[in-house]
DNA sequence: CTAAACGCTCACATCGATGTCAGGGGCAAG
DNA sequence: CTTGCCCCTGACATCGATGTGAGCGTTTAG
């Protein structure tokens, strides 16, 4: 298939596909007049590359896994599983600190929530309500 | 505390913290020759800017909290809530992506640990090793 | 007073994946 | 041959947080 079909098949635009060739991601055959031909197999390929991509690997680093996405070399494989490693850390830290931010975005949530319920109470006269006071240097 | 201090005290450099300033993420106040002025409060604060910047959350979409953070209002806490929970699910969904990732790449580590355990075994010339081939397009 | 260390503002540079435009071919249908 | 759609390369633009440097004032230690 062409380039066109691959974009259509995978999300990713044309330019982003021949970025990732650029970037030695991805490898393609010619036809002679230059144009990009692809097989079915490479649907999955640059699915994957999106995977990392949208995890913040850059594409120097995905290179380097790549020689052990197809045709894995001693060579390859042993470079390859340090960064794999290195990068699985890099990944669960980040997925760490998402998950703080998480957390301290459902706090803000509960505080806001409180000052509302506290806020309508008030406007209510009834002075029963929400336990302490809203305010908070946050 | 000057701009200086409360740098080393949250980590973020001067100029990020000028920066969170023009943003509207900080206020300071200012000595009469217009250096800036913070109190102990704002280690904290900066450090949850910080937690949420870390989050990948943009400072425009951090700003849109800030009043939520120091004394709520009506105003501000209600479109607030409605920012919150959407980057709540920005933040779930962001995880969910790391977290495939991770399981890509730790299934890449396996077929690379398998590779390099059947080419030791093919190198010893024991026929008897790992399971299946090594050949995968990835 | 002087020098060092710090602070201020302004402005430009950086990185990385992607968008977009320009100028030029390839290929199929009429 | 022409029209229309796809493709090619190359170059420049974008966004956002931060680095960096210039040029100039302030504060503090000697």
């Amino acid at each position: 298939m062409r380039i066109g079909e691959l974009a259509v098949r995978t999300g990713a635009s044309p330019r982003s596909l021949r970025y990732y060739e650029q970037q030695g991601l991805l490898v393609s055959a010619r036809t002679p007049s230059g144009q990009r031909c692809y097989g079915d197999e490479h649907v999955q390929r640059v699915a994957l590359i999106r995977t990392f991509l949208a995890a913040g690997m850059s594409s120097r680093t995905i290179a380097r896994l790549v020689p052990c996405m197809k045709r894995p070399t001693m060579d390859g494989a042993r470079r390859a599983s340090a960064v794999m490693s290195q990068e699985r850390a890099r990944l669960s830290s980040e997925i760490d600190s998402l998950a703080a931010a998480r957390e301290a975005l459902d706090h803000l949530i509960e505080v806001n929530r409180t000052f509302m319920a506290d806020a309508a109470d008030a406007a209510d006269g009834s002075g029963a309500g929400g336990a302490g006071g809203a305010g908070g240097t946050g």
